[in-house]
DNA sequence: CGCAAGAATTAACATATGTTAGGGTTTGTG
DNA sequence: CACAAACCCTAACATATGTTAATTCTTGCG
């Protein structure tokens, strides 16, 4: 697959399941993004509650699923390009949060009435769109745990692991790093905690030489400790082959 | 429908899309199960890692979600009779977690050959099959909102009111309370704390007369302040109608 | 270049929760 | 009924984290 190959969805799934899609298929699925759109500034995308036509793919950049609760504001999912960010609101009509971009993004479209089509006439490819969503699933789950189980200090030493090794499966991310446009609040919000404690945490975590993040830069510095800070294993992932990381 | 009606699978989604099966496809999947499997003590029921080939319903009983990490055992979802405890295992092919009984259940198997035709022929039923691993995933979300926001104290108040209503979904709520065979330390796993902490929690909730959890029986004493302690808001749920506890 | 807004950082103090230890109570079983 | 094994409960102390309040550092923009 060239660079050029299926500009919009040649992400989906990446480093899943490489057998996932045949080629007619990749090529059905990427002719059914019938709108690209661009955000610049921090914007929500969708609003909890929305009930949409159409689902969206993310293609390029960086979003979060927030739930708002008590004045507060809760990330309980990130997204890297390749996921759909609300496919399961196809089924499930209404979105139970917002999906809100996190620095520049771009994302396609694709209509409900086509992904009932591909319902109707697709198994394969739909067992594939159930599956992204299963995916989701089992990262949600990994989160509970991690929100059970870990220290604040934990849970961001789990983030970072887990979105290196993400985008290490689309191709996104560096020799020792990745870029990240979130803020300490942003993280702060996705590992439960407050930004000034969140604030301690990073510091601790570079003075350490675990990890480094600043200013939307993440250079990892030592993935062994990060795994073993984070209880991280990737296997909740679902990587195909064996897991470049581990 | 009677209560002999589909006395295997007649609670899958029940209270939560009236009309997302016809009679004939609620038949064929009370078809679909081939085989019902009954357990008394605590058990494993399925392990991490396991590929199975087929998946499970849930008929009675009360069954977790587990992932074992640092020597700990924590509950990243909890079921009620109608519920597929393992269906995201037929497109994930194998679980990352065990799933374990919380006191006498039984169950129901589904082979994953029989899922496939469906998808291959029942577009509505496989997309029923999907929305029931979605809700599995909103209620992922609404518990990582939980751990992020909520002291041990409204966790375990937003946990009493979830299982309420996800009771009264499937008919099995009492007037006041419901049955719930989960020991203090078994609550701690699902609310991300220890044993000695959740007995203050549970001990603090019974006498500002909010709820009463003891000897495997609940009884809630002020919904409303229990919602409020709990942060809980029953849309996530995707319950059919005006929800009966709102 | 200079300003304003947001972001990062630090300090001091209050509190929820974890840890360790132990005693009491219930429940199932021979 | 007696016993063991869970389970429930409590206390004392240590610590991670929240809260409030400032100060400095970046960054974007006129």
């Amino acid at each position: 697959m060239t660079e050029d190959s299926y500009p919009r969805t040649r992400r989906f799934l990446q480093g899943r399941s490489r057998d996932a899609l045949d080629v007619r298929e990749r090529s059905l699925l990427e002719s059914l993004v019938d709108e690209v759109q661009q955000f610049t500034s921090p914007h929500t995308i969708l609003k909890r509650g929305d009930v949409q036509d159409r689902s969206t793919i993310l293609i390029e950049g960086t979003v979060a699923r927030v739930i708002h609760e008590g004045g507060k504001r809760h990330i309980v999912a990130l997204h890297v390009p390749g996921d759909f960010v609300d496919l399961h609101a196809f089924t499930l009509k209404r979105l139970d949060h917002d999906v809100v971009s996190m620095g520049a993004v771009r994302v396609g479209y694709v209509t409900h009435d086509a992904l009932t089509r591909v319902l109707e006439t697709e198994p394969n490819l739909s067992k594939m769109l159930w599956y992204s969503t299963l995916l989701d699933a089992a990262m949600h789950r990994e989160w509970i745990m991690k929100m059970e189980h870990l220290s604040a200090h934990g849970r961001l030493a789990h983030l970072m692991a887990e979105l290196w090794q993400r985008l290490t499966f689309v191709d996104l991310a560096g020799e020792s790093g990745f870029a990240l446009p979130l803020t300490q609040q942003e993280l702060a919000d996705s590992c439960g905690t407050t930004s000034i404690h969140m604030n301690r945490v990073v510091r601790k975590l570079r003075e350490t030489g675990v990890v480094d993040i600043s200013r939307g830069q993440v250079t990892i510095l030592d993935f062994d400790e990060l795994k073993r800070v984070g209880a991280f294993d990737a296997a909740y992932l679902y990587g195909e082959g064996p897991l470049k990381l581990i």
